[in-house]
DNA sequence: CAGAATCCAAATAGATACTG
DNA sequence: CAGTATCTATTTGGATTCTG
């Protein structure tokens, strides 16, 4: 199930990082646990927009590489809750150093994507 | 054909990062260029397990998206650069933040990738 | 509520052949 | 060499249903 991107080098740094953090969700679920969102509940309630299933898929994804751990309560409704290992903290200046950066230039981004859609080839005049 | 991503919402700087250097090879294209290889045949040279194309395109989004610029000499045999722009250089400090990272966990990575492989779930014994 | 199973759609990447 | 066009394979994410 995790076999399947072994087959990349990992000669420069970045490929380590991004086969992490790579995941459509996984920088909303790393931000949202950083900040104490724990529960898979919560969790999707504050990302509505991804169904249950794949934020589930992603936080495994996050938890088999060492980022977060799991709090299985063998209670009735069943509870977890994830929490950053020290793995993961240690990642979170990296983190917010992209987050910085991300929303720092957001606005910029926004207008070339405006600018620009549908539009990739000018007619140059 | 860049339109596809849009639906994402950026409420998260992340996800504008993600967005710009999410593709396979773009964080060695990234590495590369700003290492001084310009050229699409040398990228390739240095990337030998994706295919032309493939970096071609990626080459393309990340100049769509403003972090490198192409400069096109009308020669024989055809030639081309790429750059690093501005924004792209803005970004290289969280690049670098990334790629120390990575460095420095990929040896932790691969050990996790060899205990773990074909067992994640462990017969608890 | 948590999460696994199944089926399906979209996105992304790779192989190959072709043009100037 | 640079770049495009096709076609195909793989990966990833999404919808739905079901269990404890």
């Amino acid at each position: 199930m995790y076999e399947k991107k072994i087959p990349k080098d990992f000669s420069c740094g970045m490929a380590v990082l991004m086969e992490i953090i790579g995941g459509k969700w996984k920088s909303y679920l790393l931000f949202l646990i950083s900040n104490g969102i724990r529960r898979p509940s919560e969790l999707h309630r504050q990302i509505p927009t991804a169904t249950a299933r794949v934020l589930n898929l992603q936080l495994k994804e996050l938890e088999f590489h060492g980022i977060i751990q799991k709090e299985i309560y063998p209670e009735l409704p069943p509870r977890s809750e994830y929490s950053l290992t020290a793995l993961g903290q240690s990642l979170m200046p990296v983190i917010n150093a992209m987050d910085a950066w991300g929303s720092g230039h957001v606005g910029e981004f926004r207008l070339l994507m405006e600018r620009k859609s549908g539009s990739l080839f000018p007619s140059g005049e």
